[in-house]
RNA sequence: GGAGGAGUACCCAAGUGGCUCAAGGGGACGGUUUGCUAAACCGUUAGUGGCUUUGCCAGCGAGAGUUCGAAUCUCUCCUCCUCCGCCA
């Protein structure tokens, strides 16, 4: 959620950067026109209330005094009558100026580049080499379902399109994978870890931004829970309506989690594989911290998680997404995209982002400087550290040999004990 | 799921319709005293949100209601505790 106070004196700055967004302005007029009649309402009711205050106190005293206050209490019963018309409007009135408010996406960070879709995202960086084969590499879920480690057919019998079962080995290396990932991101780069629970309330999720604009990507379940798409929504409203200490900041939550998306807008792309399932796997990476540091932040952030591919050995290379490709609720963010041999292309693994107080207004989330000052909202941020499915599927396609086998990057030996996949185990 | 009980500020807690625009205590912070520490004494301590900001309005788990006036009365909900049932 932006800030009403800066659309209201600064609406054409806000129109100007939505715009590079694709995003209808005419909302921002809107907002204007509200959020007067707003200030308008709240300041008669409180004029009236006050008024109401010192007639009630009058009464008290005239009726101790043993004298008739019947005139007084006839005006000032309607002077509630109003109060209450008030402020019935203004229920209403806040209920559609936050309407708009919940679907403006946030202003993008002034230095992201401009343009309408992915072809204007900018390449910041590669790293690593991309293997060349002397055959032609397989897919992913092929050599999976060829070493008995990827079954697609048994989850259709369970649960349908877009799941999928993993057995013996495989079972092994998503489990090692995400052990590998929290203790990198624990022990190397200072972050805390978290489980939280995968069910969560609306409120949880507008706070982060997915409601109310993009329900129909939720899976929701009965008693008005929401399954997460993401840790981030758990682990960001851990502080939720908190006022945290400044010296604590900032904070860094490391999480894993079960990931669940509709991925409504999305049939027919990406239907083989794991690489866009209904569940997945995902260590998060979560930090809250003093504004003026997030950009410092996001940098670090962002290497933490490439920190990953690194030592798995996986080429990658890292993007700027443009304007009209930011997620809603972002001012800027840094895709890392994962080499996949199969497909002779880079495929998003990571997605870091600076929401800085975006979120942390929706969810009420701030900090306080001393004892002092006056609170102010943190800046949130997050990144995938990594998609653990992806990254599975990464590694069969870099590491396969042409006999199916598919060799295990040295460094998740101490979690596996195993140097190789093969269909002979 | 059933039966009870509770929720007041950082913590404990008083408060059953107007002398409470929330008492008292602890803690914390500041000061006096002191060679230093402790003790004692004095003082400060409701954080926050909003508005047309010398001020005003809101706020006692949340929301609604009754009333001229609600921490206090009524209703709904949430959370926690105890017991019973069920359960990994």
């Amino acid at each position: 959620m932006l800030d009403s106070k800066l659309l209201r004196e600064n609406p054409k700055k806000v129109m100007s950067a939505l715009k590079n967004r694709q995003f209808d302005t005419s909302l921002i007029d809107k907002v204007a026109v509200i959020d007067k009649k707003w200030r308008e309402a709240v300041f008669k009711a409180e004029t009236l209330k006050k008024q109401r205050n010192e007639n009630s106190k009058e009464v008290g005293k005239l009726k101790k005094e043993g004298k008739a206050a019947d005139d007084l209490l006839e005006k000032t019963r309607l002077i509630g009558d109003e109060i209450k018309k008030i402020e019935e409007d203004l229920g209403a009135i806040e209920v559609e100026l936050n309407q708009i408010l919940f679907q403006i996406p946030n202003i993008p960070f002034s230095s992201v580049p401009v343009g309408k879709d992915e072809s204007s995202n900018k390449e910041i960086r590669k790293w690593g080499n991309i293997p060349s084969f002397s055959f032609k590499p397989k897919a992913h879920d092929e050599i999976g379902v060829a070493l008995g480690i990827l079954n697609f057919k048994e989850a259709v019998k369970l649960s349908g399109a877009r799941f999928v079962v993993y057995h013996k080995l495989g079972a092994a290396l998503e489990r090692a994978l995400i052990s590998f990932m929290i203790d990198v991101h624990t022990k190397e780069n200072g972050y805390e870890e978290v489980l939280a629970p995968v069910l969560v309330k609306a409120h949880s999720l507008l706070g982060t931004g997915q409601l109310p604009k993009f329900e129909e990507d939720l899976f929701k379940c009965s008693d008005d829970f929401y399954l997460i798409p993401t840790a981030e929504v758990s682990v960001t409203n851990l502080h939720r309506d908190e006022i945290i200490d400044y010296k604590k900041l900032p904070i860094k939550y490391c999480s894993y989690s079960p990931c669940f998306r509709r991925e409504a807008g999305s049939y027919g792309k990406d239907t083989k594989g794991i690489i866009r399932q209904h569940q997945f796997n995902k260590v998060e990476l979560v930090k809250f911290t003093d504004p003026a540091k997030s950009y410092d932040e996001l940098e670090s952030l962002t290497k933490n998680a490439e920190m990953i591919l690194q030592k798995l050995n996986l080429p990658y290379r890292v993007v700027e997404l443009c304007t009209g490709d930011l997620g809603f609720s972002s001012a800027r963010t840094y895709d890392i995209e994962v080499w996949f041999p199969s497909e002779g292309r880079y495929r998003e693994i990571s997605s870091c982002s600076n929401f800085e107080d975006f979120q942390a207004r929706r969810a009420g989330i701030k900090f306080k400087k001393d004892a002092g000052s006056k609170p102010e909202y943190v800046h949130t941020l997050n990144g995938s550290g990594l998609a653990v499915g992806r990254t599975f599927a990464a590694i069969l396609e870099n590491c396969q040999r042409e006999d199916g086998a598919v060799l295990i990057p040295q460094i998740l030996k101490p979690y596996l004990g195993i140097d190789a996949i093969s269909a002979v185990y």
